[in-house]
DNA sequence: TATATATGCAACTTTTCGGTTGCGCAAATA
DNA sequence: TATTTGCGCAACCGAAAAGTTGCATATATA
């Protein structure tokens, strides 16, 4: 049952609600108008997404708005990092490559 | 039965292979020798990671050689790019905000 | 050629996941 | 105070995922 923030993005029901609630903090019932499915559905995203860290809740009155804790996809990107050079590396290559057949032409 | 690149790094045995194979290219079995699961078991997760094209294979003789697609990840990498902005922006206004009190014991 | 090795594929099982339904509680409202 | 509204929690269900076992095929080797 425990979750990480790779498995809380596999969903996408759970990054369009990660979307939506970049723009601004929502309610459940809110965010459940977006979606077409039941409000008990999204509430059962949203816990998961609670759970992980990527949302913080607010209570006001008897409504409670999540709202994005987007430092959390930090940890993504920082395992994306060791990818990103491998294909920026590559795209160092393809530019070494257009070099050299420039180079060839003259 | 269609999986994309975020279902695909969910799983952190999948996890594991990609980084395995983003140093060199592995065999099912090479690979299979890091984990504690069966060969079977390694494979199908190597079967899911082909179909979503985070892997390439080269057969050689009776061998077969997985190569990581490193330029997959920028699937990921452009959905955190909206993310990585918020929190680029959290870290200007904490400079904005620092400058400010700096301001005021001026 | 007979055997061992490397691999993929299919069937089966167990667990997990996403969803629905139903309930209870607290806060707003009539 | 009685009713409506917003929400979370728990039980249940069907589908999909992850793993195991067994088998077929192709290549290397004795």
């Amino acid at each position: 049952m425990k979750r990480d923030i790779f498995q809380a993005i596999a969903d996408p029901t759970r990054r369009a609600i990660i979307v939506l609630i970049a723009s601004q903090a929502m309610t459940p019932n809110a965010l459940a108008e977006h979606f077409d499915t039941t409000r008990q559905a999204v509430s059962k995203h949203i816990k998961i997404l609670h759970e992980c860290d990527v949302l913080e809740s607010e209570k006001e009155g008897r409504e409670i708005f999540y709202k994005l804790k987007a430092e959390k996809m930090k940890e993504v990107d920082q395992w994306i990092e060791q990818f990103r050079q491998i294909w920026e590396n590559r795209f160092e290559n393809l530019d070494q490559y257009l070099a050299d057949i420039q180079k060839d032409k003259k």
